[in-house]
DNA sequence: GTTGACACAGCACGGTTGTTCTGATAATTT
DNA sequence: AAATTATCAGAACAACCGTGCTGTGTCAAC
């Protein structure tokens, strides 16, 4: 059965999505009939089960708060897996990053990481997004060719001349020919161990 | 008051974090006593006022599931949250990357980022550890700079000679110079949106 | 105009769940 | 030894919460 949301399931679905983010815990089905200001749990309980029959989000029966998001409908209907985690990083919006040197600024959340990945030594990890043709505005990955260097910066292209800006202004400012510099990736986020 | 977390306190906040990154939702008080094996809800309760008061977790009262973790005790007094996901990608180990262009071997588990990450467009994202000397044998992306082009290969050093050789054996091994590779650093873990 | 699917309203049942009260036992202090 | 504090046990209450039942109104199909 393919058919699009209801007016009523696109805003149960965007009061889940609010609530989630403004409370860490999933909400009630009575949290959901006030927020929504429906006159019934029943219906609520309705267009639950049908939101879930078409793959939106996922109950257990007789769990209270069991609510597990699945899909974001305004986003096409892409399956999608929480990771919590990268939402904090990147949400956490302005990556304080300069050079690619030791990262020590610590303006931002760290998070712990299964040992297996970091072999054991301490470590600063990126989450890259490999595009050639960054937005400006960007932090990206961009390698220097003069230099020789890699670098953390956000990206703004003006014609011929690419500005790489720092997020904390006592770095330097990098403006450089276009051709001189490659970029590698957008950068998602950052994780860093301890 | 700082007195170190009791065995009971320091059980119930592992099994919290074992039950929310199994069920992405908090556990009820009762959750915490059977998964404790505790004979009341009221030593539940105790503990966990305990726990709130020292500040490793916090409540709303008289709300169902409304525990929120705020410290990790394992880890001296930073701020922690689970990362299952890069756990299940890094796990799916190897990562049967070759070329840096468009990277079609699906041989690997495939997860979904939160739309806001991607932006729309759909991608594959590189979590990269950004070490200059990695290990023989690591996943590691380099650039080339006589061909100024990025790649995505497994990395020996052999005296002044680096061969970088791709996972599946019909892509090319690359062999230059040890001067004409730059590691941007080890590929941890790849993820790809749909 | 009858049928049937769809969306909703009201209500009630029964298990769930946070909380509280009383009391017991062990650990620590005085 | 006595007093105090920390921890636990058992039971019960009242509100919470998922669920199911009955009924109503709407709207398109036949």
């Amino acid at each position: 059965m393919k058919r699009p949301l209801s007016k009523r399931q696109q805003e149960i679905m965007s009061y889940i999505q609010d609530f989630m983010s403004r409370n860490s815990y999933p909400p009630t089905v009575r949290d959901i009939q006030y927020g929504c200001e429906i006159s019934s749990t029943s219906v609520v309980d309705y267009n639950l089960q049908i939101l879930q029959r078409e793959g939106y989000l996922q109950r257990k029966r007789e769990v209270s708060r069991s609510i597990e998001l699945l899909k974001d409908p305004s986003s096409g209907s892409r399956d999608v897996v929480k990771v919590p985690v990268l939402g904090n990083i990147a949400a956490g919006e302005p990556l304080p990053l300069a050079g690619s040197g030791p990262w020590d600024n610590p303006d931002f959340d760290t998070v712990d990481l299964p040992p297996f990945l970091t072999k054991g030594r301490p470590n600063v990890f990126v989450i890259l997004d490999p595009v050639n043709q960054p937005d400006n505005g960007d932090m990206v990955a961009a390698w220097l060719k003069d230099r020789e260097e890699a670098t953390l910066k956000h990206f703004y292209l003006d014609g011929d001349i690419v500005r790489l800006q720092p997020a904390n202004a006592q770095m330097e400012t990098i403006v450089v020919a276009a051709a001189d510099v490659a970029v590698r990736g957008r950068v998602v986020g950052i994780v860093r161990t301890m």
